[in-house]
DNA sequence: CGAATGATCGGCT
DNA sequence: GCCGATCATTCGA
């Protein structure tokens, strides 16, 4: 990464703010960085979903329980929280808020944007095309995010996963909001809340790619 | 210690 | 659209 790069690293201001529905609507647009042996790779951010803490059901954090997986989520706003989701895939996401809180912005689906060579093969595919990036687990197979970067400083420029504002120069157009996904058995009452953010018109979100309220 | 459960993915119909 | 893979993690006995 360029020391211009570096430089634009999201300050930990940009995290312990509240909410995280906040956070994770302006998190659309920015760009994870990460490093490792096999080389660097990035990705802008297209769609995200917030979860927050103890009185959102569909939260690890909620009703402030605390075990030795979800403990970083109540780590300062910056820090990196990764989880084993059904046994094999590794879901990235950016804890928000002060510390204590629980707080945290899961990454959905990111455009890709260097390497794309390195992520096509970590995933391996033979060609770049939305699904090697459009889903929280192959995003983070392609950018070479495993569990062993929880709890890593994503404000820090020497950390292997950063997250920064890439100035880019570019449109992304309107923003959808809507329900989260996989919150079918959360129908109570956080299932349905709108808190998860996407541009409407870029091809490397997910699936399901309809935004509903329909049940 | 055993059973149940996923913030998912990919293959198949 | 449906279904099985696959196992870390959690919870209860």
């Amino acid at each position: 990464m360029s020391k211009e790069q570096t430089r634009r690293v999201l300050p930990r201001s940009f995290y312990t703010r509240l909410d995280a529905t906040v956070i994770a609507r302006e998190l659309l647009g920015k760009v994870i960085v990460t490093s490792s042996e096999e080389g660097e790779t990035a990705g802008i951010i297209v769609e995200t979903e917030a979860y927050m803490g103890p009185d959102d059901l569909a939260c690890h954090a909620h009703s402030n329980r605390i075990t030795p997986r979800n403990k970083t989520m109540y780590d300062i706003g910056g820090t990196s929280y990764v989880y084993i989701c059904y046994g094999m895939h590794n879901l990235f996401n950016a804890v928000t808020g002060e510390e204590g809180m629980g707080h945290a912005v899961l990454i959905r689906a990111v455009e890709p944007l260097l390497n794309e060579t390195l992520m096509v093969s970590r995933r391996r595919k033979e060609k770049i095309s939305p699904v090697i990036t459009n889903g929280p687990g192959k995003l983070s197979t392609a950018l070479g995010i495993t569990k062993e970067w929880n709890g890593l400083d994503l404000t820090d420029p020497k950390s292997p996963i950063i997250i920064v504002d890439g100035s880019l120069d570019r449109e992304f157009g309107r923003i959808d909001e809507g329900p989260r996904v996989g919150m079918s058995h959360h129908t109570k009452n956080c299932g349905n809340f709108p808190w998860r953010f996407k541009y409407a018109d870029n091809k490397w979100t997910s699936k399901p790619d309809k935004v509903s309220y329909d049940w």
